[in-house]
DNA sequence: TAAAAATACTCCATAGGTATTTTAT
DNA sequence: ATAAAATACCTATGGAGTATTTTTA
């Protein structure tokens, strides 16, 4: 048995097919199926039905996976204590974070932190929450900042703040000196929505379902600061979390009437990657800040 | 970093030298010396003191060698789990145990044992206690039966029952109507001895000084029913366990007034060896016979 | 100087690659 | 017909061997 038989049952196990498994390992498709078939005969079972499409793990690979991925987290905790304890982990942490989060989250943390802690450092990718996740899968990145919930049985979710969506008009709009609004309120306006694959664009559009309203969209772009200067042009009225709702010149925001109109945010991450050091001082100081600044009581509510 | 490099880190901090390693794990030196470089150069950190006779933990080795056996012991018990489910895994138990215990105690214990599990097969390997740890040492048996206690960080004890030692003395010697004895009332009797290498041997001897007593040997054998038979043709006195202590013609037992000369039995396994279902079940039919002949509440008596 | 680890090199087992075939829907 | 896994075969990395040198108590 060896260590790279289980990283590619580990790899089959999570994509179903030995072709994407290969892919993900980087491995040529014959290389992964030899080692699996390797595997299976020495430990005189088969762990994997072969269907026509893809593969389903049988009850020895069922009972095998967890084992299997247990071990090679430890081994990968293993050498990082060693790493660590020779001074050679280089204490960085690579963080993603979705477009609609990063830019109203990430200079505070990021500030505060290199003051705090010198020697980490921190490497930020901004992408969509399906990318992140790819990034999160091979490595890539260690910890990603999204909305929650992400499904998925690979990852482990941190719950670090809900905040409240609020409704946007220009100044001058009739509702502007309101202080909250129904969604139903504005279901004629022209509403500006963030484009196709930002979460954030979905939570919208339930909430406006939920209001029973089917928005009229005018006008879509990729961050929240071209729709707030549109609507402060009066474009047209349109959502933001709470983050982003900064005072802006000829905005006014309006807190929604139905609280379920709110935004869970928090920090995901692989449940089979090993913590470094300086993964788990950042999570911590990631979590202080968000305390801080949103006041939650901060449970680490982990998503099954 | 492979598996058989953490076998090898773990031979080499047992052995204490890189050579012994070699011989235990069956490879050159040279080949062994290369694997812990290559293992030290991937963590980052010198696990060994390389010193002119053998080697040293340093503190990163320190840290790194519990995870290392817990690792390799996870992989044997996974691996074994699978097996035994695949029904691959013979159900078969190699026993050890020393010559003045197996005799008296394996027939009894295999015979119910059979008789319960007619699926799982027990071999018996009978040696002096040495022999059996280095048997244990290389896998060729499961588990031992021997007399404790057994010192060592790698070996996990666990005590079956205790019996009191009593001297043997032929039919018509002065004593043998008595009941109890002290052993310095057959301090100038010509005395017969278990072989050297037996530790009943030195249980005796150990008695004897306890008593200010310098035992007058006049003849040594390897068993004890020779023993007995030269103690029932008048040749002298010996001492022998309770289990050993059967009805000979010729020989009367007595009890001997030290309550401290007893013989701790126990079963002793490789800590770092994973179990097999049949080694459990072994194990637990292994107690309860022990409880039943020797009235014994059988606590788990880890040595540490 | 003697015991032990490291080095130099050689060899071969095998992981991994490419091309192709088989299989199941 | 298509997608996926298995097979055949080749290459080359690297683990293990032998012989030798270096190191240090």
């Amino acid at each position: 048995m060896e260590i790279h038989q289980l990283r590619y049952f580990c790899a089959v196990a999570q994509h179903g097919t030995f072709t994407r498994a290969a892919l993900a390992e980087h491995v040529a498709q014959p290389s992964l199926s030899q080692q699996i078939l390797k595997l299976e005969d020495e430990l005189g079972a088969k762990l994997f039905d072969r269907m026509a499409s893809g593969v389903k793990l049988t009850a020895c690979g069922r009972a095998f996976l967890p084992n299997a991925r247990r071990l090679l987290c430890d081994l990968g905790n293993a050498k990082t204590e060693i790493l660590e304890m020779a001074g050679k982990e280089k204490g960085e942490v690579t963080v993603g974070a979705i477009p609609t989060i990063g830019p109203y989250l990430l200079p505070d943390v990021l500030a505060g932190f290199s003051r705090e802690h010198r020697g980490i450092a921190i490497k930020v990718v901004e992408e969509m929450t399906p990318i992140l996740l790819d990034r999160l899968h091979d490595g890539a990145i260690d910890v990603a900042v999204v909305a929650l919930p992400v499904p998925g049985e690979w990852i482990r979710s941190v719950e670090l703040f809900q905040e409240p969506m609020f409704v946007v008009v220009p100044a001058k709009h009739r509702y502007a000196r309101r202080d909250s609004i129904r969604l139903n309120d504005v279901k004629d306006e022209p509403f500006l929505l963030l484009k196709e694959g930002h979460c954030f664009r979905q939570s919208t559009i339930t909430a406006c379902r939920r209001a029973r309203v089917t928005p009229n969209v005018v006008f879509e772009s990729g961050q929240f600061e071209t729709i707030l200067a549109m609507v402060s042009a009066g474009a047209g009225v349109s959502a933001v979390p709470a983050m982003a709702a900064r005072p802006v010149k000829g905005c006014r925001y309006l807190r929604i009437a139905d609280h379920r109109a709110r935004r869970r945010v928090g920090a995901i991450m692989l449940r089979r990657h090993f913590e470094t050091r300086a993964q788990r001082v950042f999570l911590r100081h990631l979590a202080q800040v968000c305390l801080r600044r949103f006041g939650m009581a901060l449970q680490e509510r982990e998503t099954p």
